[in-house]
DNA sequence: AAACGTACTCATGCAGAACG
DNA sequence: CGTTCTGCATGAGTACGTTT
Protein backbone atom coordinates (compact mmCIF):
# COMPACT_ATOMS: atom_id res chain seq x y z
CA UNK A 1 0.00 0.00 0.00
CA UNK A 2 1.87 3.22 -0.97
CA UNK A 3 -1.08 5.43 -1.26
CA UNK A 4 0.58 7.67 1.97
CA UNK A 5 2.40 10.36 0.04
CA UNK A 6 -0.76 11.06 -2.31
CA UNK A 7 -3.03 13.68 -0.58
CA UNK A 8 -6.05 11.25 -0.91
CA UNK A 9 -4.40 8.62 0.71
CA UNK A 10 -3.46 10.67 3.47
CA UNK A 11 -7.29 11.72 3.39
CA UNK A 12 -7.99 8.01 3.53
CA UNK A 13 -5.71 7.33 6.09
CA UNK A 14 -6.95 9.72 8.24
CA UNK A 15 -10.38 9.15 7.74
CA UNK A 16 -9.93 5.55 9.01
CA UNK A 17 -8.04 6.18 12.05
CA UNK A 18 -8.85 6.31 15.48
CA UNK A 19 -7.92 9.72 16.25
CA UNK A 20 -7.54 8.95 20.31
CA UNK A 21 -4.51 7.15 18.90
CA UNK A 22 -2.62 10.34 17.95
CA UNK A 23 -2.73 11.02 21.98
CA UNK A 24 -1.32 7.60 22.41
CA UNK A 25 1.17 8.47 19.70
CA UNK A 26 2.01 11.61 20.95
CA UNK A 27 2.46 10.14 24.53
CA UNK A 28 4.87 7.25 22.82
CA UNK A 29 6.89 9.71 20.78
CA UNK A 30 7.35 11.84 23.87
CA UNK A 31 8.60 9.29 25.92
CA UNK A 32 10.24 7.02 23.38
CA UNK A 33 9.00 4.05 25.79
CA UNK A 34 6.03 1.99 25.79
CA UNK A 35 5.49 1.23 29.45
CA UNK A 36 6.29 4.85 30.47
CA UNK A 37 3.80 6.31 27.56
CA UNK A 38 1.66 3.73 29.61
CA UNK A 39 1.96 5.78 32.95
CA UNK A 40 1.80 8.96 31.09
CA UNK A 41 -1.57 7.66 30.10
CA UNK A 42 -3.08 5.86 33.09
CA UNK A 43 -2.95 2.81 30.97
CA UNK A 44 -1.45 -0.56 31.19
CA UNK A 45 1.80 -1.69 29.11
CA UNK A 46 -0.37 -3.57 27.16
CA UNK A 47 -2.66 -1.61 26.45
CA UNK A 48 -1.09 0.90 24.84
CA UNK A 49 0.97 -1.97 23.12
CA UNK A 50 -1.89 -2.64 21.57
CA UNK A 51 -2.90 0.91 20.47
CA UNK A 52 0.48 1.36 19.16
CA UNK A 53 -0.05 -2.47 16.85
CA UNK A 54 -3.25 -0.69 15.79
CA UNK A 55 -1.58 2.95 14.61
CA UNK A 56 1.32 0.99 12.99
CA UNK A 57 -1.65 -0.66 10.90
CA UNK A 58 -3.40 2.12 10.04
CA UNK A 59 -0.12 4.34 8.85
CA UNK A 60 1.29 1.40 7.49
CA UNK A 61 4.76 2.35 9.03
CA UNK A 62 6.33 0.54 12.33
CA UNK A 63 6.39 4.47 13.81
CA UNK A 64 8.86 3.31 17.01
CA UNK A 65 11.21 -0.04 16.42
CA UNK A 66 13.53 -1.31 19.13
CA UNK A 67 16.87 0.24 19.38
CA UNK A 68 20.12 0.56 21.55
CA UNK A 69 17.92 2.80 23.96
CA UNK A 70 14.23 2.17 23.78
CA UNK A 71 12.67 3.09 20.76
CA UNK A 72 13.96 4.87 18.02
CA UNK A 73 11.40 6.53 15.46
CA UNK A 74 11.03 6.17 12.33
CA UNK A 75 11.49 8.86 9.17
CA UNK A 76 7.46 8.88 9.37
CA UNK A 77 7.33 9.30 13.54
CA UNK A 78 9.42 12.05 13.38
CA UNK A 79 7.95 14.08 10.61
CA UNK A 80 4.99 13.47 12.87
CA UNK A 81 6.23 14.16 16.22
CA UNK A 82 6.40 18.47 15.53
CA UNK A 83 2.77 18.65 13.65
CA UNK A 84 1.20 15.96 16.28
CA UNK A 85 2.35 17.68 19.65
CA UNK A 86 1.54 21.56 18.13
CA UNK A 87 -2.18 20.15 16.47
CA UNK A 88 -2.57 18.71 20.00
CA UNK A 89 -1.50 21.83 21.89
CA UNK A 90 -3.46 23.69 20.08
CA UNK A 91 -6.76 21.99 20.89
CA UNK A 92 -6.26 21.93 24.81
CA UNK A 93 -5.50 25.57 24.44
CA UNK A 94 -9.13 25.80 22.61
CA UNK A 95 -10.77 23.51 24.96
CA UNK A 96 -9.14 24.29 28.27
CA UNK A 97 -11.77 26.47 30.25
CA UNK A 98 -10.73 29.89 29.41
CA UNK A 99 -10.21 30.88 33.27
CA UNK A 100 -9.22 34.67 33.07
CA UNK A 101 -5.53 35.91 34.31
CA UNK A 102 -5.56 37.72 37.71
CA UNK A 103 -2.58 39.26 37.92
CA UNK A 104 -2.51 40.28 41.27
CA UNK A 105 -2.72 36.84 42.60
CA UNK A 106 -1.04 34.98 39.43
CA UNK A 107 2.42 33.79 40.98
CA UNK A 108 3.59 32.72 36.84
CA UNK A 109 6.94 32.69 36.44
CA UNK A 110 7.49 34.41 33.16
CA UNK A 111 10.71 33.78 31.03
CA UNK A 112 11.75 36.61 28.35
CA UNK A 113 14.81 36.04 25.71
CA UNK A 114 16.41 39.25 25.27
CA UNK A 115 19.63 41.21 24.27
CA UNK A 116 20.94 43.72 26.53
CA UNK A 117 19.54 46.03 24.50
CA UNK A 118 15.88 44.09 24.74
CA UNK A 119 16.44 44.20 28.61
CA UNK A 120 17.36 48.25 29.17
CA UNK A 121 15.09 49.31 26.22
CA UNK A 122 11.99 46.98 26.82
CA UNK A 123 12.29 45.09 30.23
CA UNK A 124 13.44 47.94 32.62
CA UNK A 125 10.10 50.12 31.41
CA UNK A 126 7.74 46.66 31.72
CA UNK A 127 9.17 46.12 35.66
CA UNK A 128 7.69 48.96 37.62
CA UNK A 129 4.23 47.95 35.61
CA UNK A 130 4.79 44.28 36.12
CA UNK A 131 5.78 44.53 39.88
CA UNK A 132 3.06 46.74 40.41
CA UNK A 133 0.40 44.93 38.85
CA UNK A 134 1.48 40.78 39.62
CA UNK A 135 3.23 41.39 42.93
CA UNK A 136 3.40 37.65 43.16
CA UNK A 137 5.05 36.82 39.24
CA UNK A 138 8.79 36.20 39.02
CA UNK A 139 10.66 37.64 35.56
CA UNK A 140 13.49 35.35 34.33
CA UNK A 141 15.40 36.95 31.14
CA UNK A 142 17.49 34.55 30.00
CA UNK A 143 20.22 35.20 26.93
CA UNK A 144 19.05 35.50 23.66
CA UNK A 145 20.19 33.26 20.96
CA UNK A 146 18.54 34.16 17.92
CA UNK A 147 19.06 30.49 16.43
CA UNK A 148 17.74 28.67 19.34
CA UNK A 149 14.42 31.18 19.52
CA UNK A 150 12.16 29.45 17.71
CA UNK A 151 13.29 25.90 19.45
CA UNK A 152 12.71 27.35 22.96
CA UNK A 153 9.38 29.21 22.31
CA UNK A 154 8.19 25.85 20.71
CA UNK A 155 8.64 23.74 23.74
CA UNK A 156 7.45 26.56 26.41
CA UNK A 157 11.08 27.50 27.71
CA UNK A 158 10.71 30.97 26.72
CA UNK A 159 7.29 32.66 26.76
CA UNK A 160 8.48 35.73 24.86
CA UNK A 161 10.96 37.09 22.76
CA UNK A 162 12.45 40.30 22.10
CA UNK A 163 14.18 40.59 18.55
CA UNK A 164 14.64 43.20 15.84
CA UNK A 165 12.23 42.45 13.68
CA UNK A 166 14.66 41.25 10.53
CA UNK A 167 15.36 38.02 12.12
CA UNK A 168 12.05 37.43 13.98
CA UNK A 169 11.64 33.49 13.42
CA UNK A 170 9.21 33.18 10.50
CA UNK A 171 6.85 30.10 12.77
CA UNK A 172 6.33 32.77 15.52
CA UNK A 173 3.44 35.22 16.02
CA UNK A 174 5.18 38.75 16.16
CA UNK A 175 4.15 41.96 17.12
CA UNK A 176 6.29 45.39 16.61
CA UNK A 177 6.91 47.57 19.68
CA UNK A 178 8.78 50.57 18.17
CA UNK A 179 11.04 51.82 15.57
CA UNK A 180 14.17 52.40 16.41
CA UNK A 181 16.59 54.92 15.55
CA UNK A 182 20.12 55.46 15.94
CA UNK A 183 22.01 58.66 17.94
CA UNK A 184 25.75 59.61 17.74
CA UNK A 185 27.30 59.71 21.36
CA UNK A 186 30.33 60.65 22.68
CA UNK A 187 32.28 62.16 25.43
CA UNK A 188 31.67 66.05 26.64
CA UNK A 189 34.47 67.67 24.98
CA UNK A 190 35.61 65.54 22.49
CA UNK A 191 37.15 67.55 20.26
CA UNK A 192 35.16 66.72 17.02
CA UNK A 193 31.95 66.67 18.32
CA UNK A 194 31.47 69.92 19.54
CA UNK A 195 29.24 70.49 16.23
CA UNK A 196 27.65 68.42 14.14
CA UNK A 197 30.52 66.85 12.48
CA UNK A 198 30.52 66.75 8.43
CA UNK A 199 30.26 63.57 6.76
CA UNK A 200 34.46 63.96 6.41
CA UNK A 201 35.09 63.98 10.36
CA UNK A 202 32.38 61.12 10.64
CA UNK A 203 34.67 59.26 8.76
CA UNK A 204 37.89 60.17 10.34
CA UNK A 205 36.06 59.35 14.16
CA UNK A 206 37.22 56.06 15.93
CA UNK A 207 33.94 53.96 16.10
CA UNK A 208 33.27 51.23 18.62
CA UNK A 209 30.29 49.24 17.86
CA UNK A 210 28.23 46.11 18.98
CA UNK A 211 28.83 42.50 17.00
CA UNK A 212 25.81 40.58 19.57
CA UNK A 213 27.62 37.75 17.85
CA UNK A 214 31.00 39.38 18.56
CA UNK A 215 33.99 39.59 16.27
CA UNK A 216 32.23 41.84 13.83
CA UNK A 217 33.50 45.15 12.67
CA UNK A 218 30.57 46.33 10.31
CA UNK A 219 27.06 47.92 11.15
CA UNK A 220 24.27 49.59 9.02
CA UNK A 221 26.05 52.67 9.07
CA UNK A 222 29.11 50.48 6.46
CA UNK A 223 26.21 49.55 4.60
CA UNK A 224 25.28 52.84 3.96
CA UNK A 225 29.06 54.29 3.45
CA UNK A 226 29.32 51.60 1.13
CA UNK A 227 26.58 53.17 -1.14
CA UNK A 228 28.34 56.06 -1.18
CA UNK A 229 32.00 55.40 -1.59
CA UNK A 230 33.21 55.94 2.00
CA UNK A 231 34.58 54.47 4.89
CA UNK A 232 34.59 55.15 8.50
CA UNK A 233 36.88 53.85 11.25
CA UNK A 234 36.03 51.32 13.31
CA UNK A 235 38.51 50.17 15.91
CA UNK A 236 36.52 48.57 18.67
CA UNK A 237 33.69 45.66 18.55
CA UNK A 238 31.82 44.50 21.73
CA UNK A 239 29.38 42.04 22.60
CA UNK A 240 27.13 44.23 25.01
CA UNK A 241 25.22 48.21 24.32
CA UNK A 242 25.62 49.35 27.87
CA UNK A 243 29.28 48.37 27.56
CA UNK A 244 29.80 51.34 24.46
CA UNK A 245 28.51 54.02 27.07
CA UNK A 246 31.28 53.34 29.32
CA UNK A 247 33.55 53.38 26.23
CA UNK A 248 32.56 55.83 24.74
CA UNK A 249 32.71 58.27 28.25
CA UNK A 250 36.68 57.40 29.02
CA UNK A 251 38.38 57.38 25.83
CA UNK A 252 37.95 59.56 22.12
CA UNK A 253 35.93 56.29 20.85
CA UNK A 254 32.25 57.39 19.44
CA UNK A 255 29.30 55.45 19.00
CA UNK A 256 26.25 54.75 16.78
CA UNK A 257 23.54 53.94 19.31
CA UNK A 258 20.17 52.89 19.43
CA UNK A 259 18.07 56.13 20.76
CA UNK A 260 15.94 54.05 23.49
CA UNK A 261 19.17 52.21 24.93
CA UNK A 262 20.52 55.78 25.70
CA UNK A 263 17.03 57.26 26.96
CA UNK A 264 15.98 54.05 29.20
CA UNK A 265 19.69 53.58 30.45
CA UNK A 266 20.34 56.97 31.09
CA UNK A 267 23.45 58.99 29.38
CA UNK A 268 26.82 58.50 32.08
CA UNK A 269 28.53 61.41 33.13
CA UNK A 270 30.38 63.41 30.42
CA UNK A 271 28.86 61.41 27.85
CA UNK A 272 26.57 63.49 25.26
CA UNK A 273 24.49 63.04 22.00
CA UNK A 274 25.42 64.31 18.48
CA UNK A 275 23.29 64.84 15.72
CA UNK A 276 25.25 62.48 12.83
CA UNK A 277 25.96 63.98 9.25
CA UNK A 278 23.93 60.74 7.96
CA UNK A 279 20.56 59.06 8.43
CA UNK A 280 21.34 55.35 9.49
CA UNK A 281 18.73 53.20 8.82
CA UNK A 282 16.92 51.92 11.90
CA UNK A 283 14.82 48.45 12.71
CA UNK A 284 11.21 47.55 14.01
CA UNK A 285 11.84 45.88 17.17
CA UNK A 286 9.43 43.20 18.17
CA UNK A 287 8.16 41.14 20.57
CA UNK A 288 7.80 37.02 19.35
CA UNK A 289 5.33 34.42 20.51
CA UNK A 290 5.10 30.69 19.98
CA UNK A 291 1.52 29.70 18.09
CA UNK A 292 0.78 27.66 21.48
CA UNK A 293 0.26 30.41 24.40
CA UNK A 294 -1.05 32.89 21.35
CA UNK A 295 -4.74 32.54 23.30
CA UNK A 296 -3.58 31.57 26.72
CA UNK A 297 -4.85 34.93 28.66
CA UNK A 298 -1.67 35.20 31.27
CA UNK A 299 0.40 35.17 28.40
CA UNK A 300 -1.81 37.75 26.58
CA UNK A 301 -1.87 39.61 29.23
CA UNK A 302 2.38 39.75 29.49
CA UNK A 303 2.13 40.81 25.96
CA UNK A 304 -0.42 43.76 26.57
CA UNK A 305 1.97 44.53 29.81
CA UNK A 306 4.66 45.11 27.29
CA UNK A 307 3.55 46.60 24.69
CA UNK A 308 1.69 49.32 27.27
CA UNK A 309 4.82 49.86 29.07
CA UNK A 310 6.52 50.91 25.59
CA UNK A 311 7.06 55.25 25.23
CA UNK A 312 6.15 56.56 22.08
C1' DA B 1 -32.75 -9.19 27.94
C1' DA B 2 -29.46 -11.20 25.15
C1' DA B 3 -25.91 -10.72 21.87
C1' DC B 4 -22.17 -8.38 20.37
C1' DG B 5 -18.09 -5.41 20.00
C1' DT B 6 -14.51 -2.90 22.14
C1' DA B 7 -10.92 -1.96 25.16
C1' DC B 8 -9.12 -2.77 29.28
C1' DT B 9 -5.99 -5.70 32.84
C1' DC B 10 -3.41 -9.69 34.17
C1' DA B 11 -0.24 -13.21 33.31
C1' DT B 12 3.26 -14.71 30.63
C1' DG B 13 6.39 -15.38 26.69
C1' DC B 14 10.25 -13.70 24.34
C1' DA B 15 14.33 -10.91 22.82
C1' DG B 16 18.01 -8.04 23.67
C1' DA B 17 20.97 -5.56 27.01
C1' DA B 18 23.48 -5.42 31.18
C1' DC B 19 26.07 -7.65 34.58
C1' DG B 20 29.10 -10.69 37.31
C1' DC C 1 29.44 -17.32 29.10
C1' DG C 2 25.46 -17.91 31.89
C1' DT C 3 22.21 -15.16 34.63
C1' DT C 4 19.39 -11.34 35.53
C1' DC C 5 16.96 -7.38 34.12
C1' DT C 6 14.18 -4.61 31.16
C1' DG C 7 10.69 -3.89 28.09
C1' DC C 8 7.47 -5.11 24.13
C1' DA C 9 4.00 -8.35 22.41
C1' DT C 10 0.24 -11.54 22.91
C1' DG C 11 -3.55 -14.59 24.68
C1' DA C 12 -7.19 -15.13 28.15
C1' DG C 13 -10.49 -13.20 30.89
C1' DT C 14 -13.53 -9.34 32.09
C1' DA C 15 -16.17 -5.02 32.27
C1' DC C 16 -18.96 -2.01 29.95
C1' DG C 17 -21.63 0.24 26.40
C1' DT C 18 -24.44 -0.39 22.24
C1' DT C 19 -27.48 -2.76 19.25
C1' DT C 20 -31.23 -5.77 18.16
Amino acid sequence: MSIRNSAAGAARTLARLDLNLLVTLDALLAERNVTRAAQRLHLSQPAVSVQLGKLRQSLQDALLVPGPRGMSPTTLALQLEGPLRDALHQLEAVLAPARPFEPASADTTWRIAASDYGETAIVLPLLPRLRAAAPASRLAVVQLVPQRLAHLAEHGEVDLGLVTMDIAPPGLRSRVLFSERYVLVGRDGHPALRRRPTLAQFCKLEFVIVSPEGGGFRGAADVLLDAMGLQRRVVLSVPHFLFVLSAVASTDLVALLPSRIVAAAGLPAGVRTVAAPLEVPGYDMAMVWHERVHRDPAHAWLREQVAGSITA
